[in-house]
DNA sequence: ATGGTTGGGGGCCAA
């Protein structure tokens, strides 16, 4: 079961809001050996530090950690076969929120899990203290980004559905939170803050729909497929080339107590 | 236009 990488010529990373860590044990379980992970980056865990199950992921493999928790809300875990290096978190917007955590990877590069607020139902920042939360952290980390100088992989929920082929539907969406204007211009300036490249999209471009997350409030999720693709990985300029493959395991959010979010999967090389 | 579901934690809030 433990074996360093990298193994198939790439190391595998995956993204997943796994909304309640504590409440998605099967899943994860039946996840990692499906899919077989290098890192798993995970958003709202939900859980302290204290009541993370750390020894479940020790037995699956993941021996090197790093979190950031607090309770009821958010939270984000790093949970690696390899070890973990400089480990860091930064409080956005001086909040005290647990929605950020970075390690080095053996192999040097940084890697960054976010989870960035969804912003509640209107879009309106003099009204709404959630929204104008949302665009904060969105231009903190545009700031961040054009003073990041080392090879980096951005992973996690940005909850913005940048594009109109990121949405089940555009014309539906352009006044719902998550798809609004002014979110997904932040959104192109975050991007070009440091050339990231979004390596989703770099092997399957537009105009493919792709979604990566599914209200839990739709009779049949796959059936009206309202979908939004919410949860990314970005790459620096420097390793566009060396990415291998990715998916969007669609097929998990249709499990035994899903969490509304589909993992992301990033095969790349790492040298 | 509205309401639909889930998790945490013991209220309803956040998503």
């Amino acid at each position: 079961m433990s074996r360093n990488p990298p193994r198939k010529g790439h190391f595998r990373i995956v993204s997943w809001n796994i909304n309640s860590v504590r409440a998605r044990l099967e899943s994860i379980e039946k996840f990692l050996k499906d899919y077989d992970p290098d890192v798993l980056c995970l958003q709202e865990i939900k859980a302290t530090e204290d009541v993370f199950p750390l020894q479940f992921f020790e037995d699956l493999g993941f021996k090197h950690t790093a979190i950031r928790g607090q309770k009821s809300y958010h939270g984000v875990a790093t949970l690696a076969r390899c070890p973990l290096s400089k480990i860091q978190s930064r409080d956005w917007c001086g909040k005290g929120d647990a929605r950020h955590v970075s390690v080095r990877l053996p192999m040097g590069s940084l890697l960054h899990i976010f989870y960035v607020p969804a912003g509640g139902d209107i879009p309106d920042p003099k009204t709404n203290d959630k929204f104008e939360h949302k665009l904060a952290f969105l231009n903190e980390m545009i700031t961040w980004s054009k003073k990041l100088h080392q090879p980096s992989i951005l992973v996690g929920d940005l909850n913005v559905a940048p594009t109109e082929w990121d949405v089940w539907s555009h014309k539906a969406l352009l006044n719902v939170v998550s798809h609004t204007p002014v979110e997904t211009s932040l959104m192109l300036e975050l991007q070009q803050a440091h050339n990231w490249v979004d390596a989703v999209r770099h092997m399957k471009p537009e105009p493919e729909k792709l979604y990566s997350w599914w209200s839990y409030r739709a009779r049949d999720w796959a059936e009206s497929n309202r979908g939004r693709r919410l949860d990314h990985i970005w790459v620096s300029p420097e390793l566009g080339a060396s990415i291998q493959n990715v998916e969007i395991a669609t097929r998990v959010r249709g499990w035994e107590k899903p969490s509304d979010h589909a993992p992301v999967i990033l095969d790349i090389k790492l040298s």
